[in-house]
DNA sequence: AGTCGATGGGACGTTGATGTCTCAAATGGG
DNA sequence: CCCATTTGAGACATCAACGTCCCATCGACT
């Protein structure tokens, strides 16, 4: 009867799973469910057991994706200092996390919007609202909306994900290649 | 046994049938055969006669994209003027390749790189070769690669063209929203 | 040692997409 | 007006992935 460890087990183990099924999903998003659960280094009945389908695992790794989506905005703090700062910090907080997040949304995309995730809403609301800010700060320009530029930092996170994947950008200029496109953007002025 | 829908439509050339294509899998990119069909107003059948299978479907997309992404190359005149204006010019004539081009961005992705079109090697090193000049000329940071900077560009272009089909962004500001911030940066600066 | 629960492997049945085939009907040229 | 070609629709087999289930095995706790 101690259910106490054995509850703390199950969800370790499932922790790592999830872990594992992100690392694989984020490089070959058409896995299946075989594959993750070998990747997982367990069988595909304990991987069900876990998951009811691939829908719920899917689910899981949203919910995943978007807690640590949030805690890094959280960590990052953005509204402190600069903007400038701020979105550093952020970008080299969800680093470890851009691989998942850009097959989230690649897998939100493609899913045809019926019951989305309200949490993706809540997070682009916090960055747009990030870039907002910095526009009545006189930080950031306002010709360019704050949709946009939270769209395109998604893009941004994601082709540079893919690209440290594929060995193009080295993982520690990250933050760097994103932080600097994205503010300063690649023409060079003479102040600088 | 008249079939009303279908007499109207005649031979429906190979070449509308991939743009048809083109359209549907730039929205939904795990479209079926029968739904392309469908798109293009002819049965599953005819479409198995023009292309052989989803892949030479694919296989012909991709063709017709690299085609586009090339002309696009051309017509922009990037060497022409400055690097900004170049740029300008580029994004503005593949607007209307965009969707298809980030469809088979993801597409390339997910595809265990065996046999990879060597198109897009060729596109890859003239627009990296683009940001190479804009360095040496001074238009261009030197701290951001070129590698970097093509990446990035094909990652906002693929952001905004969903952003464009989201609404979130206008039509008509897809080449401003692109260039300004790939080169101008979000940052608000004194001269600007 | 004995028991209980979890695990993994495998064997199902089901589903959805694919590719191939045939055939009737429509089209267009002669 | 007739005939060759093309088309759409449907039937059919195939295949891969999914989801479910069973059972032998293993590990942990008593």
């Amino acid at each position: 009867m101690s259910q106490m460890g054995y509850c703390r087990l199950m969800t370790l183990d499932r922790e790592q799973v999830l872990r594992s099924a992100a690392a694989l999903l984020t490089r070959k998003s058409t896995a299946t469910m075989d594959e993750v659960a070998r990747a997982a280094g367990i069988g595909r009945a304990t991987l069900h057991r876990h998951f009811a389908g691939r829908d719920a695992l899917v689910g899981a790794l949203e919910d995943l994706g978007i807690q640590e989506f949030e805690a890094a905005l959280d960590t990052a703090g953005l509204d402190e200092g600069s903007a400038e700062d701020g979105l550093r910090r952020f970008v080299a907080a969800v680093q470890p996390a851009a691989g998942l997040l850009s097959f989230l949304v690649t897998e939100n995309q493609l899913f045809e919007g019926d019951d989305v995730n309200e949490g993706w809403n809540r997070l682009d609301a916090r960055v747009a609202a990030f870039f907002r800010r910095g526009q009545e700060r006189g930080e950031i320009r306002i010709d360019l909306t704050p949709a946009w530029l939270t769209e395109a930092l998604y893009g941004l996170i994601g082709s540079c994900a893919w690209a440290v994947q594929d060995g193009r950008v080295a993982a520690q200029d990250f933050p760097y290649m994103i932080v600097e496109l994205l503010l300063g953007g690649a023409r060079r002025s003479v102040e600088k």
